[in-house]
DNA sequence: CATCCTATGTGTGCCGCCGAACAGAACGGC
DNA sequence: GCCGTTCTGTTCGGCGGCACACATAGGATG
């Protein structure tokens, strides 16, 4: 395995055939990822893009009255502020850490340049663009016809695809912040998934306990986007498999045994 | 002004740099757009890539309990299908013509090299899709927190920003299907919007007569995505005004007088 | 150990949309 | 001009989530 520290720790970032790998390598920054920091804010110009290891990011789009939604979700199969490669000038959402742990950084203009060379790393990153769009829409469709308990299901899934572990470090205002639904409506969703043993709670934690019963109540909604994301992991190997030795394999089995 | 079946009536088009423009011209297929027409099919791979010209074709997606949301909207400005850009294997949603008119095609494959090449064309579709990505996420956030008679609204002003005229040819049904809610639903929008004088049903047609008042009643909604493709017209002038003369100039100012 | 603060559990009334059923109204073909 | 089809307008009960109000329980802190 990689050291903790490793910049393989970020899929994309190992799925690099070595050349670019080891053009980028020496223009990322490590950097923690404390939980709650916010990485870009709306109308805010994109400085940097983040290639997370260990940590998840959240991308909430907010209304000028102040309501607001998760888009997406971000871990290490992907990057945030992938929309700075697309030409857009500012941010139009605001991104924050939610779960802690860490990342690599890299300017944007470096990484633009990279990008606009073609090659494995463009194809990569466009990959993993049409995964994110699907994940939008899937919650776009979400928030129109799903409850709390599928929604909440869902979340806790996408989180914890993107962790170590059963448990998510969270209390039920942040996940009310996230689904854009009140605090009380998830202690109410919770409560449910709680009696059919699908999940237990602790203040301030969510502990997954049976995970079928999870996916079975988050329904079609999350069974597509994890097909996707399958997708793009095998997208990942095959690249890296055609390019150096494929450490990848092993995150893609530590990937789908953490289901 | 273009005659009507150039292939400059699609804006992308217009800006390429005429060498890009000219290797394209050959590979595009004229082809009308019957409202209705599904152009892609879930889980179907995309041949074809589809550059409007008069139509307006709608992305919807579908979940397996036949329940849809229509997730993007796209007319002169921007292309169908851009997914197969991006590495995807298959469509995931349905696309459908919502405004009957013509389109240029392009093979998929044929489309995807000429993307390749990187330069103005992939610039352009990138920044493209990006304004896509804002809207989708956009009616991410109306399907949770708006009511029906502002997505309604909002449907209305993004159809008739791609289209000449001032009226919609389309049933209630029909905006119901798009918006995700009963056809009663959009009946009982439509007559609020028209007793407060901002537009006119009459049978399988809706137009509008006090844009300002709708705009007011769609908010911010439509205020967000509205300045985004605006920018992404302007990119499209200043690409245009960087290769040869730009007949784009006049469509920005037609777009901009459609408001 | 007492205290405070934050997180969680619960109840009530309200509002918007759904589901279903039905009445009228406009068009289009004959 | 007649008739059937399609589109539109209206009704009523029900449900999910909201706003607000309040009660309780962990867990940190002194």
């Amino acid at each position: 395995m990689s050291p903790p520290h490793s910049a393989k720790l970020n899929r994309i970032l190992a799925a690099l055939p070595l050349a670019s790998y080891t053009r980028l390598l020496p223009l990322l920054e490590f950097v923690p990822m404390p939980a709650g920091h916010v990485i870009y804010e709306p109308d805010l110009p994109i400085r940097h893009l983040y290639f997370p290891t260990t940590s998840i990011v959240a991308r909430l789009y907010e209304t000028a009255s102040g309501a607001c939604t998760q888009t997406g979700i971000i871990g290490n199969e992907g990057i945030a502020g992938i929309s700075a490669l697309f030409g857009a000038e500012n941010s139009l959402a605001r991104m924050v850490v939610q779960s802690s742990g860490n990342a690599f950084r890299i300017k944007a203009d470096l990484l633009k340049r990279e990008f606009e060379l073609g090659g494995e790393l463009q194809h990569l990153l466009l990959r993993f663009a049409h995964a994110l769009m699907i994940q939008t829409e899937q919650i776009a469709v979400s928030n129109r016809y799903h409850t709390v308990d599928q929604q909440l299901s869902y979340l806790l899934l996408m989180s914890l695809d993107r962790l170590p572990g059963n448990e998510l470090h969270i209390t039920h205002e942040q996940v009310g912040i996230m689904l854009g639904v009140r605090r009380e409506s998830v202690t109410v969703a919770a409560q449910k998934l709680q009696t059919t043993g699908a999940i237990r709670c602790r203040r301030g934690h969510l502990a997954v306990v049976d995970r079928q019963q999870l996916e079975a109540s988050a329904g079609e909604n999350y069974a597509v986007v994890k097909k996707e994301y399958e997708r793009l992991l095998d997208v990942y190997c095959s690249v890296a498999a055609g390019s150096s030795e494929s450490p990848t394999k092993q995150f893609k089995r530590f990937f789908q045994s953490s289901r």
